[in-house]
DNA sequence: GATGAATGAGCATTCATTCAT
DNA sequence: AATGAATGAATGCTCATTCAT
């Protein structure tokens, strides 16, 4: 009888040892002995589980997106109004823990990736299916305020998820690039309040 | 003199030459090699012009933070209604040429690569430098936005524009991840519009 | 009893699956994972039965030797006149089958082996044991040929049979380099009638 | 100026290098590290005069062809009497010397290498190549014995040509392994006498 | 006996950097 | 100043062998 080992969770272990190092010094600059160092197992053990280095990144920014997926449609899950669920969503995305911090890097490292290599098969689809999954549900948040007449009328809901989407990463990876000068929360507010009410004044 | 300007437009062809490749393979996998013969010089020769392969990361990063600086810098020039100005400010940031698009990708490495190694002294500190200088305009016309009672008085200036700046990088990201899915000009129009108006129906 | 004969049997064909291999790939490109699943047994096994891949190969040489060896002697078990005692040596040597092939391609790694290291133990030793054996019968057949008055009487029985074994491994390792090029039938015909009668006019 | 150097003699030398450690422990069992070592280079500067590991067996082979070819030619260049030539030749392909030695070990290998991958392009064309024109040249020399009458009439000096040259391959062979039981004199005289004169007694 | 997960030594190859010319 | 040959450290990946189950 063999021993039994779960694969998916060894998997995922090391791919969980993986984003440590990667947030720390990039994917390049990381080596599989690292990797195996952190997890600890052997260097030849992470290629049971992995075809190639590559592989773990792939593996790596999949579990993050599903986290970070599944956060984000947490923070909606007992909501029903448009704007609070609107809410609920861009202080979820604007919120940063360390372990937050860490998955960001990473997948921001994945998305640059993916810029540069648009063959990337399997994981780049993984990547865009899920990006598009988290912007179709703001859309139908935005469409269910727009006919609630909450939200005005000649708002574009899928060119506005967009931007929402895309302002989420750049505010974050701003906010980390100048942690000491800005408060996040501040920040969110600010955010918040400029996104339903927007700068004019009334 | 003379000799000091041809180092310097030497080291701005070796740099120009560098992004390209950068943009394209990511620094980490572009050789000092294949940016040599795109500079068509030797590759000891790089080595009379730039410390290490770093070294002319950095370069280029100044290179593509002046530019992108000058750029809208420009844009705001003969204006002086801070709507305008802020409108301006949008439109450029959002403006996506195949030159920005390759420029944008190393400068999203840049940043990253920062993100990572904080301790990367002067290049991290030109890049911030920059950063903030636009980034102080910005504070600048809205607070003369708010002023001249355009703005609505309770904007926190300071975090808006950190917005701001932010929502720029994110959108272009993820507008060049998901160009066939969406127009840029329709995408500008409804982030202009939601900055000033606001989502929520008056 | 009954499990001595097991580990044998085993041990024979886990030592056919490898030829299988090492014949198609090499004995230093074959993975003893690739063995284990041809012999349909766990990479483990085939360590119950082996001590070393190594010993794979000495098994499979000894094997194939001994088909070999088994083959010519079989060929000459019902004949008496050493002329044709001859013929049919050198024709069963000659002659080849999709299988012979195989084994034969193994059989000349095997002595490019111990070409290179002499020291190899048993292995080498079973392996010149079995050719000095064939070519001992064969010096009998040309001995008992001289003494009838058939063949030439200052023929170097030793260096003879020494020849002919050795232009054996040549012509066939020729001829499967070569097999579109040449009728082996053919070759085997002429190479006969050359070793009996001589290239000479007479 | 950059540095002169002679690619070719370079490319020769390593090659040489290899040669002597190839022959010793077989082309999988070689290190690069071991050629550079004996080359008296850096390990990275074989990977300037050669794409890959492979890449210097294929030069290695091919200067071992030339050398055997030429040698053989060579032998030849001043005889004119068709059994001479004969004698010439055959005496030069059983003549060994410790250099030789080396040579055809390696020369073995390659064969072996080609017998499982026939694939293997422009490697495998020139040594197929270099093999058929001796081949054709001794082809030559036996249908000038025979239009003389020196030879017998119905010999097909194709298939003989062919046997020839295998029996050299696998005498050199039988003899490399069994050096200290066999006067390799005695062997090609036997072998010589035996070609020309056959075994049976007239 | 049988298994296959785990190990880690071992190796081909790449590439930033140096330096003799 | 310019070159490009030389270097050798660094690293992803493989695989024979071991051993707990």
């Amino acid at each position: 009888m063999s021993k039994i080992v779960d694969k998916k969770k060894r998997r995922s272990e090391i791919a969980k040892a993986a984003v440590d190092i990667f947030a720390r010094k990039g994917f390049e600059n990381t080596t599989v002995q690292e990797i195996a160092d952190r997890a600890k197992i052997a260097k030849g053990t992470v290629y049971l589980y992995f075809k190639t280095k590559e592989d773990i990144l792939n593996e790596a920014s999949k579990e993050i997106l599903c986290e970070l997926e599944g956060n984000l449609l947490h923070s909606l899950s007992r909501l029903t109004d448009p704007v609070e669920k609107l809410s609920a969503l861009i202080t979820e995305a604007m919120t940063i823990t360390p372990e937050f911090e860490q998955i960001f890097i990473v997948y921001m490292e994945s998305r640059l990736f993916h810029l540069r290599d648009r063959e990337y098969g399997t994981f780049i689809k993984n990547f865009e299916e899920s990006l598009r999954k988290v912007r179709r549900i703001t859309v139908e948040i935005i469409r269910q305020g727009k006919t609630q007449g909450a939200f005005r009328n000649d708002a574009d809901a899928e060119a506005l998820a967009f931007c929402l989407f895309g302002a989420f990463d750049g505010v974050v990876m701003q906010y980390l690039h100048n942690k000491s000068g800005f408060d996040i929360e501040n920040v969110r507010n600010e955010f918040l309040k400029n996104f339903f009410n927007g700068l004019m004044d009334n």
